[in-house]
DNA sequence: CGTAGTCTTGAGTATCCTCAACGAGGGTGG
DNA sequence: CCACCCTCGTTGAGGATACTCAAGACTACG
């Protein structure tokens, strides 16, 4: 990937920095190399919706279309990201085979990662919902089935990504906690205790 | 897109035929030609999710790994598929670089798809997310924006889609025809009547 | 024409949302 | 270093929504 990595331009972002608004021309594509963000959709009646959490290695801003449709901002200090410019990206990957077949590995991925998402999404309660959500962060935290990490984002952010209202996030958290399924250390420190009793009920 | 059309194999399905299960080796790629298909996962309880519905023109079965994850089954009679090898599509996509592009294409219509359906899902209501699911189909029906259509999945399809019961998904249609909002003539033929109606509560 | 599956409708209950108040943490400025 | 403030998180009570269980009506198929 040396060919892609002479077109990069790397920025750090602040938090609550915004890294492309919804009507941005999709000139780049991204690739979060360290912190967290979060794509988002502003509804007609002011509701948010957040459709992704970007954790590093992720990329994101693929499209077909000539504008994005979300806002990408970042969740915590020192977000940085690099940027490839999308016209001459795709040129090189017309040219380059071993960067088209990377290209498409990215866009596989980002698809599975969009599936996984339905999935929680399409569970029906709300403990399910949030118990999947701590599994799949747990999976996707440096790819490693790690038991204890970090949840970055607020319970806000949860809500709106698992369409729920943030008291019932924090109402579910208390009663995994409870029930002896997961542990917390203020708020955003988790650590798995019993991965069954996340899935299960 | 000749170089592709030269790999592929066309098949017919019956309605419930499965396309391909869930733990068939990816070896091919997919596209749907005519008919209706259902893309799902069977959850451990036994509870069945719908990740996608499939229209003629839509590719599926992308994937990086070696195996499935979902179970694609054909909804109507006669539900043809064009099948492609998934290999020799990866050896013509790094030597044509047209081939690449298209598939890249593809990969981010995909994505896009995905996306939708994220917002879909994210609705709270049962009257919102149903709307929705209404305006998709009608959207996608052929790409042009009709206003009548017809909805050949059955209404436990649709409830298992949008993470509903499949008496909330009648109930909501039967309301939205009430309020003005749709038209249904025999459960499955459906017509839009008030667009505005279906998005806005 | 008959039957099996699907769709609709009803009643009661559980879940989640809304509104509200309180508490905790982190950051800032004195 | 401490006090303040402000955002975020938690908890409570009441009401709305959707789910479950159940039965009846209709369709589509054989």
């Amino acid at each position: 990937m040396e060919a892609l990595d002479s077109l990069v331009t790397v920025t750090p972002h602040r938090r609550g920095a915004t890294i492309y608004g919804p009507d941005d021309p999709a000139e780049h594509w991204y690739r979060l190399l360290s912190g967290v963000a979060r794509k988002c959709a502003l509804l007609p009646d002011g509701r948010r919706h957040i459709v992704d959490f970007l954790l590093p290695g992720d990329f994101f801003g693929f499209i077909a279309r000539h504008e994005h449709r979300f806002a990408v901002e970042a969740i915590v200090e020192d977000t940085v990201v690099a940027r490839y410019p999308r016209r001459r990206a795709e040129v090189l990957a017309d040219s380059d085979p071993e960067v088209g077949r990377r290209i498409r590995e990215v866009a596989f991925e980002t698809m599975s990662r969009a599936q996984a998402r339905t999935l929680i999404l399409g569970r029906t309660t709300a403990a399910e919902k949030v118990g999947s959500f701590l599994l799949e962060m747990a999976e996707r935290w440096a790819g490693a089935t790690v038991d204890a990490f970090v949840l970055p984002m607020s319970r806000y952010d949860i809500a709106d990504y698992l369409a729920l209202a943030a008291e019932t996030v924090s109402r579910a958290l208390t009663d995994l906690k409870q029930r002896g399924a997961i542990a917390l250390v203020r708020a955003h420190r988790v650590r798995i205790v019993d991965r069954d009793a996340l899935t299960l009920d």
